[in-house]
DNA sequence: CTGAATCCTACCTGATACTG
DNA sequence: CAGTATCAGGTAGGATTCAG
């Protein structure tokens, strides 16, 4: 079958396996959610993000913005003061991606109401 | 600070809680890989998506294949044959899923220079 | 306030064996 | 061929405690 136009694979395995891994490391739930709110917000303090991403716990914020900050995804900037105050923000790369994963944010709140109705459908089908 | 305007952030919290959900059940690992195979082979069976899918092991293929289904991404017809033939191919809401995750995708293939070379310098900056 | 370190649980995942 | 069932290991993630 002729690879639909749409699509954007690359001829090579090794770059596939590359992009591969990079799209699993990005597209968990909890950088998903952080990317949504900085975008949302701007530059957010630590504290102030913890707010923001419901049911994130401390552990998760920090390690999900340490990856995010090694992946070029959010530039941390720490101010000399007492108490302490860190702010993230998005770099030019992750808003680049805030706008990629925008389409899919899109499509699942465009079709939420399918996804219901297709869950009901097959719960009902398996009962 | 303004909303920027491309995202599509819902007003309301609970739309945003239900497609936040939608997106963490639909951004996982594998199910992402089989998006991309079926998207680019077209209906395709069992045992050709175990062997398309590289590492995926037979119990999160099916697994996979079943959470897919139920979520309407994609259709299974079982061919009543011996031995049996069963095939999935994507639905219409799973081709308009792939086609808004082409952006993501590109993203990545566009941007593994980019990615790897922040975590070069956040590995040397902190070693 | 911003984290690091520890402990502990639950689930994800792979391997293996078995069925229609 | 297309699954299901079971078991074991690793790991993600939460709660708690401590530190700069």
């Amino acid at each position: 079958m002729a690879k639909p136009a749409h699509t954007s694979y690359s001829e090579d395995p090794k770059i596939d396996a590359l992009v591969d891994e990079t799209i699993a490391r990005v597209a968990d739930k909890w950088t998903l959610l952080l990317i949504e709110a900085l975008e949302e917000a701007g530059p957010r303090r630590f504290s102030a993000l913890g707010r923001d991403v419901e049911g994130i716990s401390q552990k998760m914020l920090t390690q999900t913005l340490r990856q995010m900050e090694r992946e070029g995804l959010v530039a941390r900037t720490v101010f000399p003061e007492v108490p302490p105050r860190v702010e993230y923000e998005l770099t030019g790369l992750g808003h680049e991606l805030a706008e990629a994963f925008c389409g899919v944010w899109t499509w699942a709140e465009k079709n939420i109401g399918r996804i219901e109705a297709a869950r009901a459908a097959y719960d009902e089908r398996n009962s």
